[in-house]
DNA sequence: TTGAGATATGCAGATATTTGCAAATATAAT
DNA sequence: ATTATATTTGCAAATATCTGCATATCTCAA
């Protein structure tokens, strides 16, 4: 297969895990933090089932890694320079059917939100993690 | 809604047309020159009909623009920029069931032939059709 | 045993693929 | 010019596949 196909499918394949809110939402809840179902859980305000199961999509694709702690299981990133090109990706989407007034101020308030900067600690043991 | 909601949900809509591995071929095709359909369909190697859908779908979601030329109908990018971040996102895709080596050198070729510089005149063109 | 989380099952809705056809435009012949 | 024909593109329906969600069940550690 020429490696075009190849990246193209696995691309496809890294975009389909993205293309749910709530999984976008957990990678940006993970940015500078780690955090265990159940604080997500709170924060989303979802089923503990439809977390623990979109956890499993993000952890099955390696974007996310888990290590327990006592009776929790944390997660967190395994790239979490990828929040920032994940927010890059604000500036492409275009209006549908809702208000493009209000479209443009969310995308602004968001990429701020999302942006802000990675706890240094955090960093180090994502390194020392990583290897 | 609060706008974080909001932009996951357009953030996962945008994902979602990009998670086709025939969308992406074709944006990276697009990504210096416009194309018709004939053309697309040779390069893909896909059907004429399957083409067109897919040229559907990017025009629906606004990713891409067309117009007419004597008898072909050439589509273009309503953002070029798009494939350089596109490109960047190679960095995340990870080896599923592949083989890592395999991937690697694939997505270092991949990055490089989708990297190829913009025709000044195309992006000339572009300025004065998207105002 | 209790609490945190993962997994299995089944259902509903969305999405892709194929096939065939329709519409529009160009080309060529008369 | 008019008619016929071929090309290009869009569209629709049928089928198959994928995805998400809710409920229930299961595992593991404290």
């Amino acid at each position: 297969m020429p490696h075009r196909t190849l990246i193209a499918q696995q691309l496809a394949r890294f975009f389909s895990v993205l293309s749910h809110p709530v999984r976008i939402r957990i990678i940006a809840e993970l940015r500078n933090s780690e955090l265990c179902v159940n604080s997500l859980q709170e924060i989303l305000g979802i089923s503990h089932s439809g977390v623990s199961q979109h956890l499993a999509t993000l952890r099955a694709h390696r974007l996310i890694k888990e290590h327990r702690r006592g009776r929790n299981v944390f997660y967190r990133l395994c790239s979490p320079e990828m929040v920032t090109w994940l927010v890059d990706g604000i500036t492409f989407i275009t209006p549908d059917n809702s208000d493009e007034e209000r479209l443009r101020t969310a995308a602004a308030m968001a990429k701020e939100q999302w942006s802000d900067p990675i706890d240094d600690r955090l960093l180090f043991e994502y390194e020392a993690l990583n290897k």
